[in-house]
Formats: C-alpha cells, structure tokens, sequence
DNA sequence: GGAGTTGTTTAGGA
DNA sequence: TTCCTAAACAACTC
C-alpha cells in the first residue's frame, strides 16, 4: 500500500517511543524482511537504546536510536503500530520492540518489506538516497535529462523509478499523469519542453498535495482526484465524465482518461 | 480456485 | 554498455 504520504504517515506511529529505551527486540528470525539485514545485530544494535529521530526519504524510513540507526521499508503491506508492553506478536509481526513503556510493531503480511541496520550515524545506505521531489534540489533540468536517458520507457515507467521519483508509486504516477494530461504509454523522449515543465511541476505538485491530505492524518484525497475513481468498475474520469480505462504498462495496473489523455 | 494487489530486485534480451 | 521487460518474492481478497 504505501507511497511517500502513507509512509510519511506510518513512521509517525512509532512517535510515542521517542525518548524511551528498548529492553528487548523480538525477531520472527525467518522472516524474509531479514534478507538485507541480520536478527541478531539489530537484537544487539539496539537493545538498552533510546530512539532519538525518526525521518523517512521517499518510501524509505529511519529510525534513529543512539550510535544506531534502523532503516525499514514497508514494501506493499508493512504497516506499524504501537501496543501495549506486553504484545504477544501475531503471526505478521515480524519484528517487535519492546520500550519500558510499549512495544513498537513492524507487521507485514507478504514481507516485501525490509529491514537495514547501522551502528553509525549517518549510513551510506541513508546518505546516498536521491533528493526529495518536494525538495530543491529535485529540478527540471534533472527531471528533463532522467526523460532523455529513459526516451524508450513509457512516462508510467519513468515515474516508478526511485532512483528519480522517490515516493512514487501507482497510484501517484497515474496521478500525475492524468494531472498532466499525458497518457500513461507515451515515451519519455518525445515529450516537447513544454509538457517537461509541466510533468516537472505537476510531480512536485501532486507529492506536495499528497503529503499534506494523507501524509499527517491519512486523510482521503477529494473526489476531484482520480485517486478515488481509478479502481472502482465502471470508474469515470472525475474532469470530462468519460470512462476510465485500465491496461498494464511499465508493468503495473494503469488508470487513464482515454478523452484527457490521448496517446 | 484463479486472478489480481498502492514494491523492489534481478536475470536476460535487445 | 545501457536500457527495458518479465518474473519472482508471499499472503490475502474478491
């Protein structure tokens, strides 16, 4: 599920364990979250530490303890959650810290999600994460060369690239290609220089927009979005009434207006 | 029972 | 080399 404003989101729930101290961190060890990173020393990283920060870049988080630093990534259904002290972990509970005062639950039924651990401050895998959108130094003239370097991937495609896009995910990239008026299928290198400043400003836009609605309340976008019409059956184009249509490109589910976003 | 799911990585082809 | 696509991962819902 999540994208940058539902992880935006998700990393504030962990908030009441700032400044409390872990006693215990309980591993379900064969989780497939633990592929990029070993039980045993998050178990040993981060017992006896206070969480100091949390930050998230894109779909990325980080949980900042004292000279230790948890990276997690929610993959397609990760989701956190504060219980009571005493949690008994449920079956998708695959990493659980226990503070003095609560446990802190990573749950993620199919374990796309993963896990990275550091006892330095600032990890490479942290430091070298590309730029924010919402951020100044997300440009358009990054943007219009990332188009040229990628002129034979269909804009859908484009827009799920992390290492340009961070935070985007499907819902996000139909929508700003519907904000855009570009169809989803089109190639990244025939677009003229206006419809690059458009899509440029459009991105910054939507990311701007989602995390102010979704990315501190989980609120629900307005119907004026293509958000709330793109999965429904039957769904119509919430601008000009025409219906929607739906095929696979770049790989994934893809919703357009076949009237506003003509090929 | 089968198809589909808001993500990422990797293998292999062009 | 560089870029692009499809498959794999795993569990749940419709």
């Amino acid at each position: 599920m999540p994208e940058l404003a539902e992880v935006a989101f998700y990393s504030k729930k962990w908030a009441p364990g700032l400044g409390d101290r872990v006693v215990e961190v309980i591993c379900r060890e064969r989780a497939r979250i633990y592929r990029t990173a070993e039980p045993g020393t998050i178990r040993r990283g981060l017992k006896g530490k206070k969480l100091t920060g949390i930050e998230t870049k894109g779909k990325q988080m980080r949980f900042v303890f004292e000279e230790a630093s948890l990276g997690l990534h929610l993959g397609m259904t990760g989701k956190l959650l504060v219980k009571g002290k005493e949690h008994e972990p449920g079956r998708h509970d695959h990493l659980v810290i226990r503070q003095t005062k609560r446990s802190l639950v990573f749950r993620d039924a199919r374990m796309f999600g993963a896990l990275k651990f550091d006892s330095s401050a600032e990890p490479d895998w942290w430091v070298k994460l590309p730029p924010e959108v919402v951020s100044r130094s997300f440009t358009l003239k990054a943007v219009s060369e990332y188009l040229r370097r990628r002129k034979g991937s269909p804009l859908k495609a484009v827009l799920l690239q992390q290492e340009r896009f961070p935070g985007v995910g499907n819902w996000m990239a139909d929508e700003i290609l519907w904000r855009c008026r570009l169809h989803p299928g089109r190639r990244a290198g025939t677009l003229g220089d206006d419809e690059v400043e458009i899509f440029f400003r459009e991105t910054k836009q939507l990311c701007r927009d989602a995390l102010r609605i979704i990315g501190t309340k989980y609120g629900r976008p307005p119907a004026s979005w293509l958000f709330r019409h793109r999965w429904r059956r039957g769904g119509k184009c919430p601008c000009d009434g025409a219906m929607l249509e739906r095929a696979t490109i770049g790989g994934r589910t893809t919703a357009w207006c076949p009237k506003c976003q003509r090929e």
